[in-house]
DNA sequence: GCGACAG
DNA sequence: ATCTTGTCGC
């Protein structure tokens, strides 16, 4: 595992070091983050307008696709669109063939950029989950991002522009879509149905637990929403949440808890 | 004009 | 995202 450097660095350029150890893949640096409102929606607005070399997952389980996923855990106690500066966590995790053992892991404090805003959540945790994806030791075939692709006003959403920066192809996970709509998915995991925004099918709800709600799948880069559902679903296991999303998950809300426990803030009674 | 709106 | 209480199930 990789770790102790910020993630959010001056000038809008994204680095990390990865840790010790024989490194497969090294951190790049120099990749530009766009770092206002502005610059982010002409960038989402180029990269929807690009039509990258379609990727397809290569043959079945057992295949040796390497699936990573990222998050970002925010500080506790504070709730709403937040802040520019609010303390944060952002983990990577790649998992062989979407369930099987973990083989890299990073996790790199951050700040975000900016609150966050319907359309410009690159905004705020862009740079940083860019960042821990670049500190992992080992580059995954494909990157599972919680925040939606195509389906976003400007056809770019997060984990769009994240695959397309890091040239890794992408789909997204997320609890309910941002503008697109679609009918309920059957009962058993696997089930899905498209979602659509306009003509264009631009993701799936996706049943990944017969108790639970659908998740939200969503094309991303260099993938359609076909390739998005064939993705999540071979990393369907236990959790409603995919699997490399839900260990990034954990290891974002550990290390945070384990820096919080320190100066951990005093008990408010929700009562009062 | 007003509300909705990934995390 | 984060905040909570309660409830069900292993």
């Amino acid at each position: 595992m990789a770790g102790g450097s910020l993630a959010t660095l001056a000038g809008g350029r994204i680095s990390a070091s990865a840790g010790a150890g024989p490194a497969r893949y090294r951190a790049r640096v120099g990749l530009a983050w766009p770092a206002t409102a502005s610059a982010l929606d002409e960038e989402q607005r180029r990269l929807a307008a690009l039509r990258p070399e379609p990727w397809r997952p290569p043959g079945g389980p057992g295949s040796g696709l390497l699936v990573a996923g990222c998050f970002l855990a925010f500080a506790r106690g504070e709730q709403g669109p937040g802040h520019a500066g609010d303390r944060g966590w952002a983990a990577a995790a790649v998992v062989a063939d979407g369930t099987g053992p973990t083989v890299a892991a990073a996790c790199l404090p951050c700040l975000a950029a900016a609150p966050y805003e319907p359309g410009r959540l690159g905004l705020r945790e862009g740079e940083a989950l860019a960042a821990v994806v670049v500190a992992l030791e080992v580059r995954p075939d494909v990157l599972v991002v919680d925040a939606t692709g195509r389906d976003h006003p400007r056809r770019a959403g997060l984990a769009l522009h994240l695959g397309a920066l890091l040239d890794l192809p992408s789909i997204g996970v997320t609890h309910r879509p941002l503008l697109a709509t679609g009918a309920a998915p059957g009962p058993e995991p696997g089930d899905a149905a498209p979602l659509l925004l306009g003509d264009d099918v631009v993701g799936a709800w996706l049943r990944t637990n017969a108790r639970a709600r659908p998740v939200a799948v969503h094309a991303g880069w260099r993938t359609d929403a076909d390739t998005a559902v064939a993705v999540a679903r071979a990393c369907l296991g236990p959790a409603r949440t995919p699997e490399p999303l839900r260990r990034a998950r954990v290891l974002a809300r550990t290390t945070r808890a384990h820096a919080e426990g320190r100066t951990r803030q005093p008990w408010r009674d929700p009562l009062r």
